[in-house]
DNA sequence: CTGTTAGCGCCTTCAT
DNA sequence: ATGAAGGCGCTAACAG
């Protein structure tokens, strides 16, 4: 009687204090209930905020884990990668520094990988394994953040970029000179309104006197943390925003409400983007390419678009 | 000849694309090379500071990190634990949700387990393996960030607790008490500049007004997003900081200096404390208690001490 | 429905 | 200096 059984068997587990062991049952079955991710800085709030969506996702659906912070560096990121592979993650989720992504890095790996800032669907004929796209419109967020400041009247838009060199970097300069009316010709790096730093705190900061130099009544810029650094220099510098200028972020948390003044960003939908990535990434026969959805969040930080309000 | 064996074993490596399987490697050894860490929110700033420290510590060791959330819940944080142990961890590092851990889930662990926020020694006799707690003086720095404030002229200080019941709380509310001269026989709880809230934006924000109310110039926060969520909230209900009201909070980050104001705080220095953990953790006769030193910082969100800039 | 067996890839031991 | 064998704990396959 198979009842009985299974009572032994579970006063036996209980009386042992016997746990299943992962690493028996992965060398056997050849798949580990392991996920590795990979981002450039977990204290950069989107990326934490992501990882956060991320584990409690893959948690639910009985996975681990393993993350691995590459500091934005491209010779970490790479060992980084051999490390997962060596501990037979049953897939990667690689925010990768730069793009396109050294792909060849995984080209032998025969579970999925999906890269989650590609700037065009990654293409690996060769690829052992799946190989998923999550492919957000920078260029198109980057013109619609413009826009938003056009539309409250700035008439002195600044950009502030990441690190020279980055693809991601250039598709958001491309929407910006885009709405500024440029007919895509010009090469960003040349206008003057056009400023790069690293995507954190202190690259904001350092922009911020140059900003104001150039005259500047709005800013893009690249991130929450970039802003967050301009913000700073900016109200140090005796400067009020939105008077002065108006400040919009891409890649916005919900941190961005609780800055002073509250920030008005480009927010991704992380809940959509995760479901759709955990169905990617662990089922058969489903998308390999994710566009997230992406929504303006008017805050403090730009005048209101309402006119009532001015 | 051994170079010559080697020579083909490296040849063969490249070409087949070998590398280690390190399920193979743990079920043999029985020892795995990945650190289970658990934690309430990786959103807070302090806490993906920290994470992001210690991946960086154990990765040069040659560890791997699983992460996972607790999300602020004890019945989650036992399902965490339990799945953390049969992922054959080699060591657990544990952020508890309350105080004291619940410590028979991982008694009959060999791998060790960090405490991270113990309040006292953990004592744990019939432990399986090493247990190290991580001890901070949460009531030495409540009393000295609210020594800070008096020290400033603040004569109505108020302390924002984190959820009721947990004693790390308390702890930090017998340092604020202490301080404000209390011989320590009075119960926190019953003191009406005494609040408490969830550590977030949304904690701090929601305990502005009352705070305000009770004509506070002076508030100790339990940490860095309590207090920018107050910070927000008094300056949307047009106070100044810190002319009519001083913040000071607890574990403050890299972060604290851009926000506006700059928020002071109290800070651990996560270097040194990074580095003894990782011994601790990885080798045999090493401290079982790690007390990370505390340093405050001054910022722009309380006055400077130093008169002549008064 | 229950019990037995083989073998996943690695490392340690022992034999050549 | 190299090769061979055993076994870590589990699960799939198969036998009873």
């Amino acid at each position: 009687m198979a009842s009985k059984t299974r009572e032994r068997v579970l006063a036996a587990i209980e009386k042992t204090g016997y746990r299943p062991n992962n690493a028996a049952r992965t060398l056997l079955t050849g798949k580990s209930s392991t996920l590795g991710m990979v981002i450039p800085d977990l204290t950069n709030p989107f990326l934490s905020h992501m990882v956060q969506c991320i584990e409690d996702k893959f948690f639910e659906l009985g996975y681990s884990l393993l993350i691995a912070d590459s500091h934005d560096d491209l010779a970490r990121e790479k060992r980084i990668i051999e490390t997962m592979i060596s501990q037979q993650v049953a897939g990667l989720i690689w925010y990768s520094v730069d793009q396109p992504s050294p792909v060849e890095l995984v080209k032998d790996m025969r579970q999925p990988v999906a890269f989650m800032n590609a700037c065009y669907p990654v293409k690996m004929l060769d690829a052992a394994g799946k190989r998923i796209s999550v492919l957000e419109d920078e260029c198109g967020a980057a013109a619609e953040l413009t826009s938003e400041l056009i539309e409250r009247g700035c008439t002195t838009i600044g950009h502030l970029g990441g690190p020279k060199g980055r693809i991601n970097s250039a598709e958001r300069s491309r929407g910006w000179l885009q709405a500024l009316g440029d007919d895509g010709s010009r090469n960003p790096d040349s206008h003057p309104l056009h400023l790069t730093a690293p995507y954190t705190h202190e690259g904001g900061w350092d922009a911020a006197e140059e900003f104001l130099r150039l005259g500047c009544d709005g800013i893009v810029a690249s991130n929450e943390m970039q802003a967050v650094g301009l913000m700073a220099h900016i109200a140090a510098l005796g400067h009020r925003i939105p008077e002065d200028v108006s400040i919009v972020a891409m890649h916005g948390t919900p941190h961005a409400a609780f800055y002073v003044p509250s920030l008005s960003a480009m927010h991704i939908d992380i809940e959509g983007l995760v479901n759709k990535l955990s169905i990617s990434l662990l089922k058969k026969d489903t998308p390999d390419t994710i566009v997230p959805s992406l929504y303006f969040v008017e805050r403090a930080s730009c005048f209101s678009r309402d006119i009532s309000k001015c």
